[in-house]
RNA sequence: GGUUCCGUGGCCGAGCGGCUAGGCAGUGGUCUGCAAAACCAUCUACAGCGGUUCGAAUCCGCUCGGAACCUCCA
């Protein structure tokens, strides 16, 4: 493994459109920050892929030996429905329609989600602060951005002034929109606004009488807009300048460019080095989004209880799905695709469980551990090109059949480093887990164990009727004999 | 309409100027009592048309097709 001195890993910066050295701000300190979920209903698919790039991401930089500190929000509040005047705060309209106090939305959602995480084996996060639990930073900030003459109050709402702030800074440095045609290209000026500018967002807005989540502020009994929460929870806990931001590519305009705008009107800086933006995860070729319909639920997906799908995927084989795919990139969901990476996915623990069992030859080696190591290195730190990294696993997995048909050899010490290396990049950096083989205990296991010494009993007396019997009858439970070299060996299929 | 991006073999997906990943499926072998697994070998590509270059899937232009964002979204 390369110190944290000489690894060069590289980031895809959007904010600079091109991949830059990562040169953490404190080295070996990392700050890493990732807009969590909206918890007003069941997180989906699409949701999840975000999160588990952010978390491979944390997991490779923990790895490489920084000591990351990594934030995700939860947004339990000022999640507008829809355009800034008439709309209504997602989680408090929730509560209205179930006549639910909005922290019980909250909290069957974040539940929810964070089981969802945890059977997809995504680290939680260090700290997971929520919206409503800093409203008095986020009034601060909202009072440090006015100072800065950067907002203005109308009827108790507070709004970001766009124009002036473009004046000086750069509003659209990460999205490259440019304000004269957001000004032109925006729609329903139906002269309702009280905001001076359409491009103006809220920062603070006066609750409406049926608004149930209001807090006092100086402005107004309200509450806190959307893009203001990031600003201010990253800040207290990174910093007023940190190192990595994360968050899905549909969240880069506007909820993006407010940050960046809201953060350097209040610290006169940037906050962000590092911009990294997840890639939209399609179904049908398009988008998943609850609003169309077109979602598949993790739930769905792991019992296979879903018309778009033929069977059930463990977690981690949609895990690795994902992983086949850089996270930059689009990726479309399909049945055909899933069962394809569940070959893979299985093909390569088999292979990794073979490994522990493996035994050193003598003399040299027939593979360079050491330069495969530093391939797979080289995958990661381009970018977290997981891709290619799994393209190595699999010629690991190669190697290592190659080696159980004896016909390679490791030599005792690449045997170990092997090993080690295999594992801290499939367990550790690409989180993904072994499927239990013995789901009903070790009990499973034994009989099977049985089976297989009955049937090797029988083929050495040549009965094929029984063995084959055996094998069949096995085989109908998803329980798949492999006869190898030393022995037999079994997989159940999930 | 504007902004950002993409079109790779039967399918999924890397690569982003020369060395033409990987997985799944297919084909031919080896092994095996047979089969499966495993191993070895192997066939299908870079949307179209121009241009730049000694050389392009990779750069530029145009055409066609698709996506995200410009309302809420991971």
């Amino acid at each position: 493994m390369p110190s944290l001195e000489n690894n060069k890993l590289y980031i895809n910066n959007s904010l600079k459109r091109e991949k830059e050295l990562f040169v953490p701000l404190h080295s070996p300190n990392v700050g890493l920050y990732v807009c969590g979920p909206t918890v007003y209903s069941d997180v989906h698919l699409g949701n999840c892929r975000s999160f588990i790039t952010f978390d491979m991401v944390y997991r490779y930089l923990s790895h490489l030996g920084y000591k990351v500190r990594y934030v995700r929000n939860i947004t339990d509040a000022g999640h507008l429905e829809n355009d800034a005047d008439e709309g209504e705060d997602k989680i408090s309209k929730k509560a209205r329609l179930n006549d639910l106090e909005p922290m019980e939305i909250v909290q069957t959602y974040t539940l929810g989600f964070h089981d969802v995480m945890a059977k997809f084996n995504a680290i939680p996060p260090s700290i997971e602060p929520t919206a409503t639990g800093h409203i008095v930073e986020q009034i601060n900030m909202i009072e440090k951005i006015m100072e800065e003459g950067f907002a203005y109050e109308i009827n108790g709402s507070v709004y970001f002034d766009v124009e002036k702030y473009n004046a000086n800074h750069n509003y659209g440095v990460l999205s490259g929109r440019k304000i004269e045609e957001l000004i032109s290209g925006t729609r329903a000026l139906d002269g309702q606004s009280e905001k001076r500018s359409p491009l103006d967002f809220a920062i603070w807005k006066k609750a409406s009488p049926s608004h149930i989540m209001r807090w006092k502020s100086p402005w107004s009994n309200g509450f806190p807009g959307w893009h203001l929460e990031c600003s201010v929870m990253s800040t207290k806990y990174l910093g007023e300048q940190f190192d990595i931001h994360g968050g899905g590519m549909d969240l880069k305009f506007p909820h993006h460019e407010c940050e960046i705008a809201q953060n350097t009107a209040a610290n006169g800086k940037e906050a962000v080095q590092y911009w990294m933006h997840g890639n939209m995860l399609t179904l049908n070729g398009a988008k998943m989004s609850k609003a169309t319909g077109n979602t598949l639920l993790p739930e769905e997906l792991f019992t296979g209880n879903t018309d778009k799908l033929t069977k059930g995927f463990a977690p981690s084989v949609v895990r690795f799905f994902m992983m086949q795919a850089h996270y930059g990139s689009q990726l479309d969901f399909s049945n055909d695709a899933l069962i394809a990476a569940e070959k893979g996915f299985n093909r390569l623990m088999e292979a990794y469980e073979k490994l522990k069992s493996l035994n050193a030859g003598d003399g040299s080696s027939d593979f360079s551990i050491k330069d495969w190591e530093g391939r797979c290195y080289k995958a990661m730190n381009d970018d977290f090109n997981t891709p290619i990294l799994i393209s190595h696993l699999f010629e690991a997995a190669k190697f290592i059949n190659s080696c159980a048909d004896q016909n390679s050899r490791l030599k005792e010490e690449d045997l170990a480093s092997f090993k080690l290396i295999l594992k801290a990049f499939i367990f550790d950096v690409l989180g993904l887990e072994e499927i239990n083989k013995s789901e009903g205990g070790n009990k499973l296991d034994e009989v099977v164990k049985m089976l297989i010494g009955m049937r090797a009993q029988a083929r050495a007396d040549k009965n094929w009727a029984l063995s084959d019997q055996i094998r069949d009858q096995l085989s109908n439970l998803g329980i798949l004999l492999k006869d190898g070299k030393d022995g037999t060996d079994y997989s159940i299929d999930s």
